[in-house]
RNA sequence: GGGCGGGUAGCUCAGUUGGGAGAGCGCCACGUUUACACCGUGGAUGUCACAGGUUCAAGUCCUGUUCCGCCUACCA
C-alpha cells in the first residue's frame, strides 16, 4: 500500500496523461497476431481524417473501449483496430479552402500537386482526431492504425473494383445522378438529405402546334423547360385523350415537342399534364427511356445554364428561373402561381441544393449482393443489436438501388480503368497496364474519376487486417467480434460492409453490430455547429476528466434511445469519481499496517458485515457482466454505482469503521481489512473498463503487483465462495431497524449527535437472534447509547414507536416526546399502511384472483396480509398508546 | 404516402416473461460524527398522454385517438 497521503478530492489532470503514457509504452493496448487465447476484435469506424472529435465520436469510441477493455480483462486476445477515413469531398474541400486564401485553385496547380498538398495536409492535421480519442481514454492498438488511402487498403480496392467488374456487378454508363454542382460531383442517393421547403408551383400553358389553344403544365422548377423533349399525361385520362401524339409548342424555346402518354403520370396532380426534362429530373429520364426522347442537358456541372439554354445561357439556375417566370409572364404563357411546399434535395456535405443531371458514371449493381447481406442476418450470422434496426435493414436491403461510385475530385482512390486510344478498349486492371492487350497500342488514359470513400470503407473489416494478403491477423481476427456505430450509417456502412465482406471473404464482416442512438442537448435537439449548441467533449475532459465524461455517456446510453447531453449530467458523475477516491482515501488510511501476503484470516473472524459486502459484489460482478455481455451500458453503470455508493460506502464502510479503529479485536479487524482490500481491488477492477484513469491510479497505489496495469488484470468473475444467503438477510433485517430509528430521528427533530436508547420488541425468535447478534451494528449506524432486545413487551411510556413487520421499536424520548408530531408520523404510516391492506384483502376475498392466480403470488399475497396486518395493530396500539399520556 | 420510436416525479430517464410505481439530478429539513459538503441522515412528489378492450390482475398485452421525434418515398 502506498503510504502518501492522497489529496481530499481527485484531479484528472496529471493522472490521465501520466497512465496513458504507461499503457503505451507498456503496450498493453496491443494485440497478438497468433495467441492461445480466444480472439476479441473491433474495427473502429473510421473518422474523416479532417475530422475533429465531437460528442457522436466520444460516445461511440467510450462505449467500444468499455467493451474492449472488459474483454480485454476476461483474458481474450483483444484488437481495437484505429485509423481513418480519407474523405474524399470534405478532404479536397478543406485542402481546396487553404489554397484559396493564397489565391489559388486546385486547376492552378494540377492535379498531382494538388494531392501531393493533400498528403502533405493530412500528415500535419490528419492525426489530431486521433491525439483526441486518446485523451478519452481509448486503447487502441496504435501500432496498426490504418488509413483508407495507404498502400494496402488502396491495393485491396483496385482488387475488389476488378473482381466486380469482371464479376459484371460494376458498369458504366450514362444516367441521371444527383450531382452537387458546388462539390462539383455526382453524389448517391444517400448523400442526399430531403426537406420540406417553401417553394412555388408555377402553371405554364404550352399551346398546341395546331389550332387554339393549348396544354397548361404545373412544374416546381419552371428554369427547366428550357430542356423540354415532351409534354405527358396519363394515358387514362379523358381529358387528355385527344391530344395525345399531337405537337405543342414549347414557349421561350420556339419549338416543337410531343404530348405523349405515360402511366407515371398521376390524374389527380395539378393539371394531370408534366412537362418532361430528361436531363433534370430522374422520373423524367425514365420517361424519356421508355419513349425514346431527346435528352438536352441545359444545366451544366456548376449549375449555369449552358448553351442550350438559348438566351439564358451563362445564368446560374436561381437567376435563370426568375427571367424566365418573367419571361413567361410576359408572353401570357403563365397562367397561374401559387406558394408549394415540396421537398428539396441538398448535398448533405454542403447543403447546396442538388442538380439531378446526366452524365458518365460508374455504378455498383447491389442487388445480389444486398440478398446475400439480408440472408445472413436472418441466418443470424450478424446479429444487430438493438434487434429493432433489422427491420430498417431488411426494408432497404430489399428496395436497394444500384450504387454510383465514381466522383469528379482528385482525392481519393482513383478508379482503376484504363482506355485504350487508338482501339478504344477499356481495360479494368490492378496495376497500370503498360499496352492495350487488345490493339497493343501504348497510349493509355485512365479514369479521372475516383471512388466514393464508402467504397474503402465498406472494405474495412479485412482490408485494415491486410486483405489480399493472407496474414495471420486476418486468419485471427477476421470476421471480427463487434462493430459499434451509429445508427446513421446503417446504409452508408454498415450495410455495404456486410454486402463486401461477404463478396470477398465469404464471410460475414461481425458477428454483432452494436447500434447506438446520437448525442443530442438538453432540449434534445441534434448538436450542429450551425446552431451553436454542441458540447465539446475536450471542454468536458478538461473541465471533469475524461474518466467522469466517459460514465456518464455510458450511463445515458440506453438501448433504442437518445442520449441527452448536459454539462450538469458530467459534473454529477464528476462527484461519482470523486467518491471512489475517497473510498480509496478511506481504505488506504485504513490498511496501512496490513500486507495481502500476511496470515491467513480464519473464516470464523470474517464479521457479518464482510460476509455481506462479498455477497452484494458477487451480485454486482454476476449483474456488470450480464449487462456488458448484452451492451446495456446504462444498466451496467448504474448496477455498479449502486454498489459502490450506496452499497460499499453508505453501508459496509460505516459498519467496520468500529473494527478498524478501535484495537480490542486485532483478528477481526484483519479480517476487516482483507475484506475491504479484496473488494475494494475487485470493484476497481470492475469499474476499469468505465473510467480507466482513475482506477489505474488507485489500483498502482494498492501495489497488487509491480510492472503491470489493472487493465490487464483479471476481470472479477462471480463466485460461489462469496454468495452468502444468511448475511444478505441479516443485513437487511438491520437495515430495516436502523432505518426506522433514523426516521423517527428525522421526523421527530431529534438532532443527529443525541445518543439515543432504543428497546426492540421482538416476538420471533429468529429474528431475535439476528438482532442480538447484530446489536454492535445498531448502536453505531442509527447512534445509540443503549439498546435492549426482548421477547413481547408491553409499550413504556413516552416513547416514539416505530414498526418493521412483527417488531416494535421503542425509542425513548425522555419527556422530548412532542406528541403532536408522534400523532402525524404514526397516522401518516396508518394511512400509507391501510391502502395497502385494501389492496391486498380485495384480492383475496375475490374468488376469481384466489381461483386463477398461481401458487406463488397467492402465498405472496396471503404473505404480506399478514404482515400488514401486524403491522396495523402495532400501529393502533401506538396510536391507544399516545391517546394515554395525552389524558 | 409508408415505416419506426417515444409521451412514467419539477428535469433527464430506468422499468427484461403481466403480479407490491423506481433511479439520478433538483427541492425541503437537520447536521462539519477522524474518506468525501464533489458529504451524511431524513423528508416531500406521480390521472404511468387519452379512450376503450383482454385478464382474477395492465406502466407492461390488444385496438383506436392525440402530441412529439426520426427514418424512408420518383407525384410534377
Amino acid at each position: 500500500m502506498d503510504k502518501e497521503a492522497l489529496s481530499k478530492s481527485y484531479s484528472p489532470h496529471v493522472v490521465e496523461e501520466k497512465w496513458y503514457k504507461y499503457w503505451l509504452e507498456g503496450g498493453f493496448f496491443e494485440a497478438e497476431d497468433k495467441s492461445e487465447k480466444k480472439p476479441f476484435s473491433i474495427v473502429i469506424p473510421p473518422p474523416n481524417v479532417t475530422g475533429m472529435l465531437h460528442m457522436g465520436h466520444a460516445l461511440n469510441n467510450t462505449l467500444q473501449d468499455i467493451i474492449i477493455r472488459y474483454k480485454r480483462m476476461q483474458g481474450y486476445n483483444s484488437l481495437w483496430m484505429p485509423g481513418t477515413d480519407h474523405a474524399g469531398i470534405a478532404t479536397q474541400n478543406v485542402v481546396e479552402q487553404a489554397l484559396a486564401k493564397e489565391g489559388i485553385s486546385r486547376h492552378d496547380i494540377g492535379r498531382e500537386k494538388f494531392i501531393e498538398d493533400v498528403w502533405k495536409w493530412r500528415e500535419k492535421y490528419g492525426g489530431i482526431i486521433l491525439n483526441q480519442l486518446q485523451k478519452l481514454g481509448c486503447s487502441c492498438d496504435w501500432k496498426r492504425e490504418r488509413f483508407t488511402m495507404d498502400e494496402g487498403l488502396s491495393r485491396a480496392v483496385r482488387e475488389i473494383f476488378v473482381k466486380l467488374y469482371n464479376d459484371g456487378l460494376i458498369y458504366q454508363g450514362d444516367y441521371i445522378v444527383n450531382w452537387c454542382p458546388r462539390c462539383h460531383t455526382a453524389i448517391s442517393d444517400l448523400e442526399v438529405e430531403y426537406e420540406e421547403e417553401k417553394g412555388g408551383l408555377w402553371y405554364i400553358q404550352y399551346p398546341y402546334a395546331e389550332g387554339e389553344g393549348g396544354i397548361v403544365v404545373a412544374t416546381t422548377r419552371p428554369e427547366t423547360m428550357l430542356g423540354d423533349t415532351a409534354v405527358a399525361v396519363n394515358p387514362n385520362d379523358e381529358r387528355y385523350e385527344d391530344v395525345i401524339g399531337k405537337k405543342v409548342i414549347l414557349p421561350l424555346m420556339n419549338k416543337e415537342i410531343e404530348i405523349i402518354a405515360d402511366d407515371y403520370v398521376s390524374k389527380e396532380f395539378g393539371t394531370g399534364a408534366v412537362k418532361i426534362t430528361p436531363a433534370s429530373d430522374p422520373n423524367d429520364f425514365a420517361i424519356a427511356e421508355r419513349h425514346g426522347l431527346e435528352i438536352i442537358v441545359v444545366i451544366d456541372g456548376n449549375g449555369v445554364i449552358n448553351e442550350n439554354g438559348g438566351v439564358y445561357r451563362g445564368q446560374d439556375r436561381d437567376t435563370c428561373r426568375e427571367n424566365v417566370v418573367e419571361d413567361l409572364k410576359k408572353g401570357g404563357y403563365l397562367i397561374r402561381e401559387e406558394p408549394y411546399l415540396h421537398n428539396v434535395g441538398r448535398c448533405y456535405r454542403c447543403k447546396t441544393i442538388v442538380e439531378p443531371a446526366v452524365s458518365k458514371q460508374w455504378f455498383v449493381k447491389v442487388k445480389p449482393l444486398a440478398k446475400e447481406a439480408s440472408a445472413a442476418v436472418v441466418k443470424g450470422d450478424t446479429r444487430i443489436i438493438p434487434p429493432i434496426w433489422e427491420g430498417t435493414y431488411f426494408e432497404w436491403m430489399e428496395n436497394i438501388r444500384d450504387w454510383c461510385i465514381s466522383r469528379q475530385i482528385w482525392w481519393g482512390h482513383r478508379i482503376p480503368v484504363w482506355y485504350c486510344d487508338e482501339c478504344g478498349k477499356i481495360i479494368a486492371a490492378v496495376e497500370e497496364p503498360q499496352v492495350c492487350p487488345d490493339c497493343g497500342g501504348g497510349s493509355l488514359k485512365q479514369d479521372e474519376d475516383v471512388l466514393d470513400t464508402w467504397f474503402s470503407s465498406a472494405l474495412w473489416p479485412f482490408s485494415t487486417l491486410g486483405w489480399p494478403e493472407k496474414t495471420e491477423a486476418l486468419e485471427t481476427f477476421y470476421p471480427t467480434s463487434l462493430l459499434v456505430t451509429g445508427f446513421d450509417i446503417i446504409f452508408f456502412w454498415v450495410a455495404r460492409m456486410m454486402m463486401m465482406g461477404l463478396y470477398i471473404m465469404k464471410k460475414v464482416p461481425f458477428n454483432d453490430v452494436y447500434l447506438h442512438a446520437l448525442v443530442r442537448d438538453e432540449e434534445g435537439d441534434k448538436m450542429s455547429k450551425s446552431k451553436g449548441n454542441s458540447i465539446d467533449p475536450l471542454k468536458m475532459i478538461d473541465r471533469y476528466g475524461a474518466d467522469a465524461f466517459r460514465f456518464t455517456l455510458a450511463a445515458f446510453t440506453a438501448q433504442g434511445r437518445d442520449v441527452k447531453m448536459s454539462e450538469a449530467r458530467i459534473e454529477g458523475y464528476q462527484h461519482f469519481v470523486n467518491k471512489i477516491w475517497n473510498t480509496a482515501r478511506f481504505a488506504f488510511m485504513n490498511l496501512d499496517d496490513y500486507t495481502e501476503k500476511g496470515e491467513k484470516v480464519k473464516d470464523s473472524e470474517y464479521s457479518l458485515a464482510d460476509r455481506w459486502i462479498k455477497d452484494a459484489l458477487n451480485r454486482t460482478i454476476r449483474e456488470v457482466s450480464s449487462s456488458l455481455d448484452e451492451y446495456r451500458f446504462n444498466d451496467a453503470s448504474g448496477v455498479i454505482y449502486q454498489f459502490v455508493w450506496h452499497e460499499l460506502c453508505d453501508w459496509y464502510l460505516e459498519m467496520i469503521k468500529p473494527v478498524l479503529y478501535g484495537n480490542n479485536s486485532p483478528e477481526r479487524r484483519l479480517a476487516a481489512q482483507e475484506t475491504l482490500y479484496d473488494v475494494f481491488e475487485k470493484t476497481i477492477k470492475l469499474l476499469h473498463p468505465f473510467i480507466p484513469f482513475v482506477t489505474e491510479e488507485i489500483w498502482q497505489k494498492m501495489k497488487v503487483a509491480e510492472g503491470t496495469s489493472v487493465m490487464v488484470s483479471e476481470f472479477p468473475a462471480e463466485s460461489e465462495t462469496y454468495e452468502d444467503g444468511d448475511a444478505f438477510h441479516r443485513v437487511s433485517v438491520l437495515k430495516d431497524i436502523i432505518g426506522n430509528i433514523r426516521n423517527i430521528r428525522g421526523v421527530m427533530n431529534i438532532p443527529p449527535p443525541k445518543k439515543l436508547r432504543v428497546l426492540l420488541s421482538v416476538p420471533d425468535r429468529e429474528l431475535r437472534s439476528i438482532l442480538d447478534d447484530g446489536r454492535e451494528y445498531i448502536l453505531n449506524l442509527a447512534n445509540l447509547q443503549e439498546l435492549s432486545v426482548e421477547g413481547t413487551v408491553e409499550e413504556p411510556r413516552g416513547v416514539a414507536t416505530g414498526i418493521v413487520g412483527s417488531i416494535k421499536i421503542y425509542v425513548f424520548l425522555e419527556g422530548m416526546v412532542d406528541i403532536v408530531a408522534e400523532r402525524a408520523r404514526l397516522e401518516k404510516e396508518m394511512k400509507k399502511l391501510s391502502k395497502d391492506l385494501v389492496n391486498v384483502s380485495k384480492k383475496l376475498n375475490n374468488r376469481d384472483f384466489m381461483e386463477k392466480a398461481s401458487e406463488v403470488v397467492i402465498r405472496k399475497e396471503e404473505a404480506k396480509f399478514e404482515e400488514l396486518k401486524e403491522k396495523n395493530r402495532n400501529l393502533e396500539e401506538a396510536l391507544k398508546k399516545l391517546q394515554e399520556i395525552e389524558e
